[in-house]
Parts: structure tokens; C-alpha cells; sequence
DNA sequence: CTGTTAGCGCTTTCAC
DNA sequence: GTGAAAGCGCTAACAG
């Protein structure tokens, strides 16, 4: 490998003043640094990352943790981290935890092991507690995204759920519907919790009764099996008129249960959801749903983080920022 | 932060016991090992990778270059490499080029610097060469993903695009269909060269004429702005009854663009194409297609680097694995 | 079984 | 403007 003393062997310097070539520190005669810098192309000099970040005690890596790798709101949202990281001429690691305690413990340990300067946290849900207080503990900055964990503070950026479930719900009300259901992620995930209150909320605002056996709390992640919802709908007698689903993924799920028992959308029901599905929204069954500024997400996420690592020294107090919910209608529900 | 001298002066042994301690290695006793456990333990150190990288001359981490990550089949592949990385202990990054030329050569950059220890490369296209040549220079293993690169020789995983695109083809004439288009990739990506090939032989087979008036060659990636492929389906008079795209996202847009034009598939016209779209698949219009097996790609493409990596003294020679492809027929050909 | 020494590739500090 | 020395946290090699 090509180390700073080869190049300065080379060109009849000192390492140190290779070194300031290379970060442009320091006063350098226009000769020296002409001489070093050819010595560099020639021998094809590439700065090995690991020994500045060891000697600078910082690494340059920021660490992403989303919960589903094949969901376009987290990719989307990964490339807005990712376009804001490299623009500050950080690197961005991924990691993908499918909304799994285990797996996210995991990635706890490589983060903390890999000395990341920073994480962009999707946390898998309340129980991610102690992930987040080893960060804190270790002196690692995070923000976290879309979900916020009780028992501890730090900055944040979530969606308006509860606003977006309301308006999902009145914009079926106002077609009518009064049997609306809800398919949902687990409450221990405040932004399911969020969902959940809204839809109750809004149900109330429409003197609409609250039935539980019209909701299924399941996982926001996607399922091999679709049995559990498949049975879900088949309790419910009669069939709502209508569904809202607490995400994407969890719409997608209901459709193909539907269409297993030869059931349509919206022709026999309506369905509503959270999150687009990318350029499959336009598709049929094109459906209505409340769109979260992904990109945003990940990319105010990211500036934010990298606010917070830069002044490190001197912090400001928490930040909370809630992305507006936006409702765009389309036709996956049907007027009654 | 907590070192291993830290542990050693509490723990009354050298640092060096410590090293020990925490790689298992040599002989320890089990008083000395508890001891220095209990200590780790109470201090809460977390070994530093930076330092050990430097040392031992390996960094543990992998880098996987896509081009797409809105893209399915990546996330999908994505998920295969990880799993496989995972399970020996290797760390991924993940790059994102859009496929753009640009962002691939600022990862080379990036995977050179960080001194990865191999990567899983899905190339931008032919153009990628000098890429390659990087990473061999420098002795970086690699494996390509998905396309091969005319001008250097390494280990590669690819699917069987020639005979996929031939049984798309095949399959719409057995329905009828003798006026068959095709919207592809650029013929500067191994892959869609393929296709190409696949689709003019099996026009010949069939006694149909190659018509370039009937092919689109743009980008694989999504476009913002559909106007492109919508002014190829106006110029194609009388439109094609059938259309093969050369991956999921073109399908897409060929559907997107037939839908502003008040066409439907496969009612108006039938489409068949390359890559599932995981779930939505199963959505209208429930796309027939030649499934190829992304999970795989990105498992076997790991297995085959970490294999490299771990036989770099004694390299056998280049393997190249086609994986076959599996045509998935569904309702988007209509048969005439 | 355990410790000492040297060095991975780089930058900070201080000296000239 | 430039260089020498020390050290970031860790482990390989050797010594005892």
C-alpha cells in the first residue's frame, strides 16, 4: 500500500508536508506542493480513511437505520439522507432491521464498534429504549425518524399521524361511509399510537361508534402470510364499507387478501392508507392516501444530525419538527 | 472513550491480556478473563474497529454498489447480500448511482479510501471499466452483479436475460400477438444488450421483422418526465399490440404513459417484462413476467466475494454464475 | 499464562 | 516553509 512516507521519499520531503498537501493546511511553496502532488498521481496515493480517523477521533460515517429496506417511503427517505450526507462530504452506512429488536441490537453494536459520528434512527418501537440510551450513553448523536421513543429526548422528525388519520377518516365519512375499519402497526410504535387516536378521534367528531373487533394491530413490515389478515376479515360481519390502513405496506396486504376472497377495491371496499407506493400508487387500484414527505424526512433528518454534530460543543435544546400530512385523493373510494 | 489500557490498569494486567480477553485468543486463565470481563463490563468499552482495522491491515467492512434503490429487485438483492454478509461477520455499505457514472466514481473514491475489503458491484454500464480497473489496481476483490463489462474479467452474477426476453417474446406470439415492441435499457448495459439480442431472435424465430421504429432504448432507472416514452408510443402507428420492457420500471412507465393516453392494459395493449415488482405484482394489472431470482444474486454474488477474499492467496479462477430465468405468467396478456 | 516492544498510517505540536 | 517526535487504540511477535 502507498503511505505518505513513500510519496514523501519520493519527492524529497517530509511526511508532514505531504500530509498538508493532502488537507491543504499550512504555508507550502506552489513548487513543493506541485512536486508532491505528481509523486501522488504517479504512485496512484489514495488516503487511508482508517489511520486519519483514528489520530482525528472521528470517522466521517454516519449510520442509517430504517426498518424496511423494500418499502419506498424508507428508500425514498434514504436517498434524502443520503443526498444531504454527501453534500457535507459524509458517508452513509445503511442498515435495515425489518422491524426486529434483534437485528437492530445488532447494528447498535457495529455503530458504537465502527466509532459512527452520528445515526439516523428509525427506531423498531418503544423497546428500542436502551438502543438509544447506549448511543446517549456513548456520546453518539441520532435523530430519530418517523417514530418517537418515550423515556428519552433528542431531536426528531415524525409526520402529523394523528392529523392524517382524521383527515383519512373524514374523507370517507364525507363519501359517506359510516363501517370504517383500521389496519394498523403495533402501539408500540408511536406513530401507529398516533394512527390509532386520530381514527378514534375522528370517528367520535362523527358521533361513529368505536368497535375493536374492527381493528387488527399487527406489523407495519410485510408478512409471508397473509392468514392473519385474511381472518381478520373474515370475522368482521358485516364487512366494513371501508378500510384504513396504518401504512403502505399493510394496504398492499388488504388488497391481496381481497382479491383472494374475490373482493375488489374500491368496488366492494374502499380502502385509504398511509405512505405512497411510489410509481405504483398510479396503478390500479390508484389509491388514496396520505402522502409523508419521505425525501424530506431523511434529508431535514439528516441536516439536522449533522447541526447537531458540528455543534457538539455548544447544544441547543431538542428539536421536533412535524412534517404536514397531505391527502391526495385519487379513486380507491367509492361513494355510498 | 474507554481503551483497553483503561481496562488493563483496573484490571492489574497488561493491555495486552486485554487483547486477549477480547479475541479469545491465547491461553488465558479463566480468573484473569473474568476479571478482565467484569471490568469491560462496568467501564463499558467498546472495542475501537478503526484501531484494529489499521493493525491488522482488514477493515471487516463490504461495499454493495446499486443502481437503483427504489428499484425492488435491489432492495431485494440488497437484503441477499446482507443476509450473507451478516452471517460471517462482515459490515455492508450500500452506494446508491442512480445510474449515474458521477455518484459511481465518487464511491470508488470512497471504497478505496475506507479500504473495503471487497465489493458487490452492480456497474452503471461499459463505461464502468475504468472503475474496475480502480479496484484492481488496488487490489480491491470484486463481483459483479447483474452485468457483465466488456474489457475486464472477474467473477459475475447474471441472469439469464437472452432466453428471458426470448420466452417473453415466445409467450406473446403463442398468444397471438405478431406486432411486438420493445422498451429497454441502453445498449451500453451487458444486461440489456442481452435482452435485445433475445428479443431479435426470437423475432426471427417467429418470422416477424425487426423494426427499430418498434424499439426504445432509454435509461433503466425511473424518469421524472414521461414524455419521452409517450411521444415513442405516439410515433408507433398503428401501436404495437404487445410490448416487452426491459425491467420493472419501465413497465411502469409504459403503463403510466398507455394510462394518460386512456389505454389499458392488457386490454388495449399487452405487457410483459424483466424483475417482479415484489407485492404489487399481484396488483392489477398483474404483470406477467421473467422473474429473476434477486434475492439470489445478492446472496450468491456475497458468497462468491467473501469467498475471494478469504482464498486471496490461492485465487482459482473467474467464476461466472447465469441464474436461470423464470417466466411468471399472470393476466397482462391478452391473447388476440 | 502474561508482559514488553514495535508499528499500522496519519496528524498535532513544537521547533527551526 | 518545513521537519522531528509523539501518539491515536490496537495487535503480532517475541520474551519470560
Amino acid at each position: 500500500m502507498v503511505t505518505i512516507y513513500d510519496i514523501a521519499e519520493k519527492a524529497n520531503v517530509s511526511a508532514m508536508t505531504v500530509s498538508r498537501v493532502i488537507n491543504n493546511t499550512g504555508r507550502i511553496s506552489d513548487k513543493t506542493r506541485a512536486k508532491v502532488k505528481r509523486v501522488m498521481e504517479e504512485l496512484g496515493y489514495v488516503p487511508n480513511q482508517m489511520a486519519r480517523s483514528l489520530v482525528l477521533q472521528q470517522t466521517n460515517l454516519l449510520f442509517l437505520m430504517i426498518t424496511d429496506i423494500t418499502n419506498p417511503f424508507y428508500t425514498t427517505l434514504a436517498r434524502g439522507a443520503e443526498d444531504a450526507a454527501k453534500k457535507h462530504g459524509f458517508r452513509l452506512l445503511f442498515g435495515n432491521t425489518d422491524e426486529n429488536l434483534d437485528k437492530e441490537n445488532d447494528y447498535i453494536d457495529a455503530i458504537l464498534k465502527t466509532r459512527a459520528d452520528g445515526v439516523l434512527f428509525a427506531p423498531a418501537g418503544d423497546a428500542s429504549l436502551p438502543h438509544l440510551e447506549m448511543l446517549r450513553r456513548h456520546g453518539v448523536p441520532f435523530v430519530l425518524l418517523d417514530r418517537e421513543v418515550p423515556g428519552i429526548e433528542s431531536d426528531v422528525v415524525l409526520g402529523d399521524s394523528k392529523e392524517g388519520a382524521r383527515q383519512l377518516v373524514r374523507q370517507l365519512v364525507s363519501n359517506g361511509h359510516r363501517d370504517i375499519a383500521l389496519i394498523n402497526g403495533s402501539r408500540t410504535i408511536s406513530s401507529a399510537r398516533d394512527r390509532l387516536e386520530g381514527y378514534r378521534e375522528a370517528l367520535k367528531l362523527n358521533d361513529l361508534p368505536y368497535d375493536e373487533a374492527r381493528v387488527l394491530e399487527t406489523s407495519f413490515g410485510p408478512r409471508s402470510d397473509l392468514s392473519e389478515v385474511e381472518a381478520w376479515l373474515d370475522r368482521m360481519r358485516p364487512l366494513p364499507t371501508a378500510i384504513v390502513a396504518g401504512n403502505n405496506v399493510l394496504a398492499i396486504e388488504v388488497i391481496r387478501s381481497l382479491k383472494a376472497k374475490g373482493l375488489r377495491v374500491p368496488e366492494d371496499v374502499s380502502l385509504v392508507c398511509f405512505d405512497e407506493l411510489a410509481s405504483y400508487a398510479e396503478i390500479d387500484p390508484f389509491l388514496t392516501v396520505i402522502s409523508q414527505q419521505a425525501y424530506q424526512f431523511g434529508h431535514l433528518g439528516m441536516q439536522m444530525l449533522l447541526d447537531r454534530i458540528q455543534t457538539r460543543e455548544e447544544p441547543g435544546p431538542w428539536r421536533k419538527v412535524v412534517l404536514p400530512a397531505e391527502m391526495i385523493v385519487r379513486r380507491s373510494v367509492q361513494p355510498i
